[in-house]
DNA sequence: TTCAATCGTCTTTTT
DNA sequence: GACGATTGAA
């Protein structure tokens, strides 16, 4: 922990201000970018000719090279910003790397045009050819639920089972050969014929004809119509050639086929190209992502120049000899060996805890004792493999009034709200976004239903109209009943209303508008479902984030490529993350839970990818530990809850894979386990004093704030210590009890142990008599 | 058309 | 155990 590390080493901090250059490198014409590299980063950076991969292991220096990089070029004049192509799979990603080189040359950078996800770039690319790919210059990008709502469509209209093969798994089919560069004809014919008895081609091929009639692509085509378009327009792809005489890739053993032949064929014009990688990093497989890229790089591009970066700045000894030594247990990898000059620091912890709420426990005492030793919060991350891991820890957070963030999960954008209210502006700018004017059609409920959709579908078959047109149509005729023939004419005459305002009116407005007069937000306000304030804050977050774009439809192009919103408030919290969304993060001290077989490594993903799949799993626990700049801990239970139903839980094999000098076991406590410790941790919590600590009173806050959801206040093992503390019989009506997550109520009904009561944060509620407490 | 009850599913999730 | 999707009754 007592690092000794010259400051110039620390790779994690962004280089902003500092001294600058020595005098002997001002004298040697040295540029200050270049202080500081170790031979290897070095080289990386320099080495701008042909074809290098720079395998960087975590923790190496990789985004510091990406980006010292691009500053030498900039600095060397060997290119200007548009010529530089700089990709990166997300957005943060993008952001942090625009924002790095800004910083290393100076301040104003004329931005990076062509800095951006694979994404991003590729709609920048269509956008400028869409006719020569069958489009129409202002097309729209699908997001999955329009993808999906497409395909049970097609489903339907093929005449095949809808349930039999549902149109989820038939997106997931799409997704894979379009992640694999396969247009419909050239699906191999084994696995088209997975799908619906060998339809999965012909539907494959007819949802690329409905997404030309849309004039819309999914994410998939971002790159594949890409793809198409410079294969089918050498003349384009030669200017793109030209353009770009620096090609950077980031995270490049997560890139797909696609994306592999994409930037393949833009080296092709004699292109620099530098791809930075780890293949011990690679996590997502099942996002099509294709280690082999990665592996067999030097085939790819002859001659290439393969250098490592093996010097790790991040992890102290015993976390990076454990992560190294299980990471050996791979086969299929290129081989590195991290190395560091950093003190061996403590070994990684390992405990065995008795179920979740147990682990839960113990992470939460170990991190009250870190912060009592004056560490931040925001140094501190739990990495799980599963999100519905994530609760047990939010709930006891909640009880300890350790303030957490989660990170990942699910995302604003992707709330069902927010989708709505999307869909909402999107039909107000474009009539003939079919999708999403199916989605809000009858939401609020307006009474059109299914029968109405299916008329307004045939009229717009039939003419070949956009669904929008087919209703102004059919309002006009007599085919539909009165009450819907009203409500579809209203909610046509309101969308014809905001489309003129969206002419004068500022789009923020205009949103609440929409909301108010479509019924939106009093759908919320009618719902007595405690989720529904949520969803009304998350419509006002919705406007206030619109006020930062200058117009609805920059705001919508933004919305359809830009999932996230990093909402960083900057206060001290714990983070909660999966292991996948902790990738490229690092935190002082990490807590891996849920170390067991079964969950990690994940049962299923062993079960449909076997042996890669272990190795898979494998380098997400490598990914874990290598997060742990000083303190690493393992947690696993020995009961766990799984789908309702306890198992019995056996560590994960990942644990005897660490070498036993780099670990040390933390013995379980004889309170911990079972009824005993519940209790005493029962007790503790009802001394009066802990209800007067700040932490406490801003979970109590936090309850009332309407955050929780049925669930209640987060009270641990409430059946245990209850079914121990009162023996179950003799309630009777009216009488006024306690519920460990529920709360106070009134007994509304008694039957033998079961009781109804009235609960008066929870409402009416059933349950057992051996759950409540007399009051 | 709508609502309530039942059924089936349940890893990860950059765009 | 919990959620979403689908079914069947009003």
């Amino acid at each position: 922990m007592q690092k000794i590390r010259s400051a110039a080493q620390e790779m994690s901090v962004p280089e902003t201000t500092g001294a600058g250059p020595s005098l002997s490198e001002r004298a040697l014409g040295q540029a200050p970018y270049m202080e500081s590299l170790n031979p290897e980063q070095r080289e990386a950076i320099e080495s701008l000719d042909g074809a290098v991969l720079v395998l960087a292991g975590a923790g190496t220096g990789k985004t510091r090279v990406l980006t010292t990089r691009i500053a030498h070029i900039l600095g060397t004049h060997k290119a200007h910003a548009g010529q530089i192509l700089a990709v990166t799979f997300t957005n943060k990603a993008a952001r942090e790397m625009k924002a790095r080189v800004g910083n290393l040359i100076g301040g104003v950078v004329e931005g990076m045009p062509w800095l951006g996800t694979f994404h991003a770039i590729g709609v920048k690319i269509i956008r400028s050819h869409a006719e020569l790919v069958g489009l129409r210059p202002g097309f729209t990008i699908l997001d999955t639920d329009d993808q999906v709502r497409l395909l049970k469509q097609i489903i339907k209209a093929e005449n095949l089972d809808e349930k039999r093969w549902p149109a989820r798994q038939l997106a997931s089919y799409i997704d894979g050969w379009k992640n694999r560069g396969l247009a419909p004809d050239k699906v191999p014919d084994g696995e088209a014929f997975t799908f619906a008895n060998g339809h999965g081609q012909d539907l494959y091929r007819i949802y690329q004809t409905r997404l030309k009639d849309l004039n819309a692509v999914d994410f998939g085509d971002l790159l594949l119509e890409c793809l198409r378009l410079f294969q089918e327009h050498p003349d384009v792809l030669a200017s793109y050639q030209q353009r770009f005489s620096y090609i950077l890739v980031d995270e490049y053993q997560d890139t797909n086929v696609a994306q592999y032949l994409w930037l393949r064929l833009l080296a092709q014009g004699g292109g620099n190209i530098c791809c930075v990688g780890d293949d011990d990093q690679s996590i997502y497989g099942w996002r099509g992502a294709e280690v082999d890229n990665i592996l067999r790089f030097d085939t790819d591009f002859p001659g290439a120049k393969v250098i490592r970066l093996e010097t790790n700045y991040r992890s102290t000894g015993h976390i990076l000899g454990a992560a190294s030594s299980l990471i050996a247990h791979n086969e299929s990898r290129l081989g590195k060996t991290l190395q560091t000059d950093a003190d061996d620091g403590e070994k990684i912890m390992l405990q065995g805890c008795w179920d979740h709420d147990e682990e839960a426990r113990v992470v939460g005492e170990d991190i009250e004792q870190y912060q009592r030793q004056g560490h931040r919060l925001n140094d501190i991350a739990i990495l799980v493999r599963a999100s519905f891991q994530m609760r047990a820890f939010e709930d006891r957070f909640v009880t300890l009034g350790l303030d957490y963030r989660v990170i990942g999960g699910p995302r604003f954008y992707e709330r069902q709200e927010i989708k709505d209210a999307i869909a909402y502006l999107d039909v107000v700018m474009n009539p003939d976004n079919d999708l999403k004017f199916e989605r809000i059609f009858n939401t609020p409920k307006r009474g059109l239903g299914d029968a109405t959709l299916q008329l307004l579908h045939t009229h717009a078959r039939s003419q070949a109209i956009p669904l929008f047109l087919a209703a102004r149509a059919v309002a006009e005729t007599e085919e539909l009943k009165p009450r819907a023939r009203t409500a579809l004419a209203e909610l046509l005459k309101q969308f014809e209303s905001w489309r003129g305002l969206s002419e004068s009116m500022v789009h923020t407005e205009l949103a609440e508008l929409v909301l108010d007069e479509s019924g939106y937000t009093a759908m919320w306000l009618a719902d007595r479902s405690p989720k529904a304030e949520g969803r009304l804050d998350n419509l006002k977050e919705l406007v206030r984030f619109m006020e930062e774009f200058p117009s609805l439809p920059e705001f919508l192009e933004h919305v359809s490529l830009v999932m996230d919103t990093s909402s960083d408030d900057g206060a001290d919290k714990i983070s909660l993350m999966t292991l996948h969304s902790a990738k490229g993060l690092e935190f002082d001290a990490i807590f891996l839970a849920g170390w067991e077989e079964g969950l990690f490594p994940h049962q299923r993903h062993l079960d449909e990818t076997g042996q890669a799949g272990l190795e898979e799993e494998r380098r997400l626990a490598h990914v874990g530990i290598t997060r742990a700049k000083k303190r690493a801990k393992i947690t696993f239970t020995q009961n766990r809850l799984m789908h309702g139903s306890w198992q019995t839980a056996t560590p994960s094999r990942f644990i005897d894979e660490l070498p036993e000098k780099h670990v040390e076991v933390v013995e379980a406590a004889q309170s911990y386990g079972g009824y005993g410790m519940s209790r005493f941790d029962e007790k503790q919590a009802s001394f009066a004093s802990q209800y007067d600590t700040p932490g406490w009173q801003r979970a109590q806050r936090r309850h009332q704030g309407g955050h929780k959801t049925k669930r209640g206040p987060a009270t641990i093992e409430g059946e245990l210590v209850a079914s121990s503390a009162a023996p179950g019989s003799g309630f009777s009506v009216g009488e006024r009890v306690f519920h460990q997550k529920f709360g106070y109520g009134a007994i509304c009904t008694v039957d033998g142990n079961k009781l109804i009561v009235d609960f008066e944060k929870a409402g009416r509620k059933r349950v057992l008599d051996s759950f409540v407490d007399r009051h």
